[in-house]
DNA sequence: AATATCACTTGCAATTAACAAGTGATATAT
DNA sequence: ATATATCACTTGTTAATTGCAAGTGATATT
């Protein structure tokens, strides 16, 4: 269900990056084809991880944003990056440092912003 | 690298349901082709994550182990584990009442039965 | 009115996976 | 000792999936 080679990272893309819309993804991915990234959107949708509805500013778009079941990922990701982080010279410095320090509290405000995202 | 339909069932199953030979891999996952089992223990051998030596009573085969940074995987597959079995009603509910109530003690105690296999 | 941008589809070639049938080394049964 | 079985694979061949290029229709901008 998630094992693929692109659908983990537009779901940590969502979480830590802030990731809403089609051209987003499609401009970060090096390599991922359109109907590939459609396909894993819309199966994501399908799973009810991640939800879509139009933007009202403009009409073309769509807002993707996290279901519940998605945003319940968030420990497994963490874990993910915490992981890389540790093995793989790679990411984000800043992030992992914050994730370590206060694992908890980070899990908190990354809910918390998916929440607000959701909303607003 | 784990972005494939097999990898992370292989590792979980050396964590959690102590399997070690190609032949409990093989029985197991209905579906997997000989081809690709032998390619994901290759490739998960030469990242670093799985080790495999030969068995000393039986010199056909071998015996596949985590190494430390396979073992380091335990909290991801954790919250997989914990993550499915809240939003997929799947899997060893035993398991998953002993990881929520104690997870510090459930990895720990991963942690160290992959260490004696190691060993022993 | 013309062009650009958005989230996609479609068609086709290339990569990857699944299935079936070996292979060589070792083990077991007769 | 010979025959058969089991082990971890390899080697084809077929089927499915992916990657790439070029559209498409709806909306937005100039």
């Amino acid at each position: 269900m998630l094992g693929d080679r692109w659908s983990l990272l537009i779901i940590r893309d969502m979480m830590l990056r802030g990731f809403h819309t089609y051209k987003e993804f499609m401009e970060c991915y090096e390599g991922i084809a359109t109907n590939i990234l459609a396909d894993r959107l819309h199966k994501l949708v399908a799973y009810g991880i991640i939800a879509s509805k139009p933007d009202l500013s403009d009409r073309r778009k769509l807002i993707y944003s996290l279901t519940a079941k998605g945003i319940d990922l968030v420990p497994v990701l963490t874990e993910m990056v915490l992981w890389a982080a540790a093995h793989e010279k790679t990411g984000n410095q800043a992030l992992v440092r914050q994730m370590k320090s206060d694992k908890r509290k980070f899990l908190d405000g990354v809910r918390q912003q998916c929440a607000l995202r959701d909303r607003g």
